[in-house]
DNA sequence: CGCTTACTTCAGAAATTTGTGAAGTTAAGG
DNA sequence: CCTTAACTTCACAAATTTCTGAAGTAAGCG
């Protein structure tokens, strides 16, 4: 029952978790194989992994992988590093940077803000549908502000509860 | 050019916001009627639109306006008020509503919370996998915390910019 | 008590999204 | 250079999702 540091890790919890975690991503909004490609990420022990070995854990094409690897490095949940002097490549899952990303609904955020504006403006910010477009800006400005103080404050528990990554 | 406040709402520019922002949503993950039902009520005059209004504005079908409808009510972003006296419904958006339902990725938060304490036991807490799960779900019990006292804060700024609603 | 209005449910057509195999591209290694 | 390994792109098949018309249900009104 012990497990001895550096024993191998057995593939089928592994795989358990990636698939149950990768379900809940997915009832999220995530499409499906980033889902499942960022959890192998997650459960891995380095949190780095080759197109390769994502390949052969969840059984998918190299296709698959490039395109969710594409998706999730758009969204800055994971970084493609080349590994110096091959062709090889590894996509890592960054402490800080996912958590940065998850909240980078940001851009997001901005062009709802953006979208809003434009409504307050043409139906008038007299109206009272202006006004209450007026008041949803507001609440997103809001947020995004209160997002990156929170991060801050993340930042801080973090390094007291777990020392510097 | 200038709007008499009580003039008739100019229907092509609210449709154009409409659509524009529920386009918006969309890219962020909402489906499309959903979306487009929920601008179409920010962008109401009194936030309260019938499903008769809603389907002639959007030009969709009662069928789907009954299942975008649901959607909303579901996600707890608008609510469903019987008119008296009468089996007209009407579906309106409510100021803090609203906004709170948005932070209600609460119990989508509480089941990728679930998914990560599963993959902590059966990883190993010791394990350097079973380390980085334990941290991001840390994390996520962090924001759950913040966001708490940040709808707070929201509330207090809000009154004091817009006045109790 | 039955007619009518307002919504809901359901089955299926249409559109969209997903994942694959195959062909293409790039760069390391001989 | 030429070969080959490692990804990427593309076209298409398969699965899924979305929206509609039609039939169903419920409740006000005469």
């Amino acid at each position: 029952m012990a497990e001895p540091s550096g024993t191998a890790r057995d593939p089928e919890a592994v795989s358990r978790f990636v698939e149950h975690f990768a379900a809940q991503l997915v009832e999220a909004g995530l499409p499906r194989m980033p889902a499942r490609v960022f959890g192998a990420l997650l459960a891995s022990d380095t949190g780095i992994l080759t197109s390769a070995q994502l390949g052969e854990q969840l059984k998918i094409s190299p296709a698959a992988v490039s395109g969710a690897v594409r998706y999730l490095a758009q969204q800055r949940m994971v970084s493609r590093e080349r590994e110096p002097g091959s062709r090889r490549e590894r996509y890592r899952v960054h402490g800080d940077q996912w958590y940065e990303a998850l909240t980078n609904r940001e851009a997001v955020i901005r062009r709802w803000e953006d979208a809003l504006r434009e409504g307050v403006t043409s139906l008038g910010a007299e109206s009272p549908a202006g006004r209450r477009l007026a008041e949803t800006l507001a609440f997103f400005e809001f947020v995004e502000k209160e997002i990156e103080t929170m991060m801050e404050r993340w930042r801080a528990h973090r390094e007291e509860r777990f020392g510097r990554g």
